[in-house]
This record gives C-alpha cells, structure tokens and sequence, in this order.
DNA sequence: GCAGTTATTGCGACTTGTTGCAATAAGTTG
DNA sequence: CAACTTATTGCAACAAGTCGCAATAACTGC
C-alpha cells in the first residue's frame, strides 16, 4: 500500500460522511481500490474482478452507481479512450486535473499544472461554473497523428 | 431541411473522401441525420431508431462503428451525461467546441467563443497538441448545485 | 465499364452499463 | 441500545456498446 494511503482513506470516507452519504462496505473496499491504484486508470473489468473477489460478490449494479457518486464527488474521473474503454481515475486531491485524448491513435496524456492554472485563470472569467474540483478533457490530434494525417 | 445543410452535407463527404473513406449509404444517411439535428445533442436512440427505419435495417454495430470514425475525424463529438447517458453532436465548423457538465444535476452549457480562444492560446504552450479540431470538456459544478451544496 | 483490392457491412455472440423494485443495513434519535 | 428512517444493496430483466468473421460493395486502375 502506498503510504499515507491510509490516511486518504480515512479522510475520503469523512469526506463521503459529511456529504451525508453513507459508508458502505462495498464504498469502503471500491475507494480503498482506487486509491491503491490512483496512479492508473482502471479498467471497469479490473474493478468488478476485485469487487467479486474480495466481496461475497458485490453486484455489478452497486459498482456501477458508486462510480458514479464518486465521480459526481469529484472523487474519480472517468473518461472514453477510443481502443481502450471507459477508464475510471482517481483525481480527488489532484492539483491537475486535465487530459489530453488524442482522438487518432487514442493515447492519452496528463497535462502540466502550468497549463490547468492557465485555464482556471481563464474560467474566472465565466461565471457560474466551479473551479473546485475540475475536470478538463482536450480531444484533438497529438504530433505523432497530425504528422501521419495533416488533414486531421 | 436547414438551409445550406445540402452544401455541408456534399462537402463532408468530401472530406470522407479525402481521408480515404468511402462513401457509403449508412455514412450517407448517418451523417445527415446528424447534420439536419446539429443544434441538438442526439441520444442512440434515435439515431438506431432512424436508421433502422431509413435503411432497410441498419445495424447497430455500423451505426455504432461510424459514429467512432467520425468523431475520431472531428465532425462530431460523444459525451457522457449524467442522468441522460452518451450523446452524440455535430461538431465539425463549429468556431466554439467545449461544454460545461455539471457533475451534480447534469446539465450542459455550451461555452462562449472568448474562453474557447483563451483555452486555445494556452494550448499554443504546449506542444504535441494540435488546435485544430480542438474539443474542451469541463465537468464541475455549476452555481446552482455550488449553492445547495458548498462543499461539491 | 470490368476486374481487382480492400474498407465496410451485417450478423451473431458477447460484454458493458442501466433501471425498477423489494430487502437490507447505515446512521439517527430518544 | 432499540426503534425508526431512508440510502444503498442485490437481483433480474433489459438496453447500450463491442468484436470477429464471412460476404458485400466502394474505389482504383486499366
């Protein structure tokens, strides 16, 4: 276990308790999961293999929802690679927060934290939008495509 | 029909064609349902539900299969709601190509085209990216769901 | 316009994701 | 700590999305 992985745990389920969510043994072991593996982006098939497993058999459904709630809580962030799937990441005390999918060849790259204050600095200006806990996808054409296809 | 969407239509072919695809009924039909709804945000359903009807029995695998080829050419764009699941919009001339996703309540803004060239500008730092064709997702919380909740 | 090449289609089997509902158990109150 | 309230679970049926493969039909060049 990644040290001081302990600790997120504790404070993540806090964080859940004073959402009024409650705290669960299926919710315990899926963010337990996730922060273990926080440095990837798990596959769907990963997690419910570890769900199964390690529970007497926690529902498909059960896992489905709590991605979502803990992606509504900006606990995770899940997104589409084209070849891969959905991905479901860790991103809850992450200073950046953005990726870049290259929609040609599907590669996938975090940004640089230069960039993501760039764009928070930009999204002041627009009202009504949080800059807590965001999330910013970019969908374009990374070097390597736009030199094989200029077109694209 | 809207005005003009002949033209887009001929040209977007066009553009298939340059890309080396080929032009085929379903990609033909496909992409003028998308073109003829492209203010709106189109669920599977009725995508499936007009080609089926269209053709005589598009299937679902070729609708699914075009739609990723023509996002991954940048003509539309596929998008996870919460609460409304995948949609799919036309995106391809479109000067202002990011949206705002509330992780609470769901909801959709398309974003104005001053923050769109801010982003853009930033992205002029960061090399391997390209602009062209560029799409932005922020998911946060919008003000509505930001007052119910402070902590979200 | 015909033959050849190969992208695209349709099909079937499968995996992934969603939904309504009754049963369960987490948190709360006295 | 027992009773209560209600979020969450598991289940089952369904809808959405994927994949391999053989058949088809776009495009190319002659």
């Amino acid at each position: 276990m990644i040290p001081g992985a302990m600790k997120k745990h504790q404070d993540l389920l806090a964080f859940l308790r004073s959402q009024k969510m409650r705290v669960t043994p299926p919710r315990r072991l899926l963010l337990q999961f996730i922060l273990d593996h926080s440095n990837r982006r798990l596959s769907i098939r990963e997690i419910q293999e570890f769900m199964g497993a390690q529970l007497r058999k926690a529902d498909r459904s059960s896992v489905y929802r709590n991605l979502e709630t803990f992606e509504r809580l900006g606990i995770i962030q899940s997104l589409s690679f084209p070849g891969e799937g959905r991905r479901y990441q860790y991103v809850f005390d992450r200073k950046v927060r953005h990726f870049y999918i290259c929609r040609s060849c599907g590669k996938a790259n975090r940004g640089d934290e230069r960039l993501f204050r760039r764009v928070e600095a930009a999204l002041k200006d627009i009202h009504g939008f949080a800059k807590a806990n965001l999330s910013v996808v970019f969908y374009g054409a990374c070097s390597k495509c736009r030199k094989n296809s200029p077109t694209a």
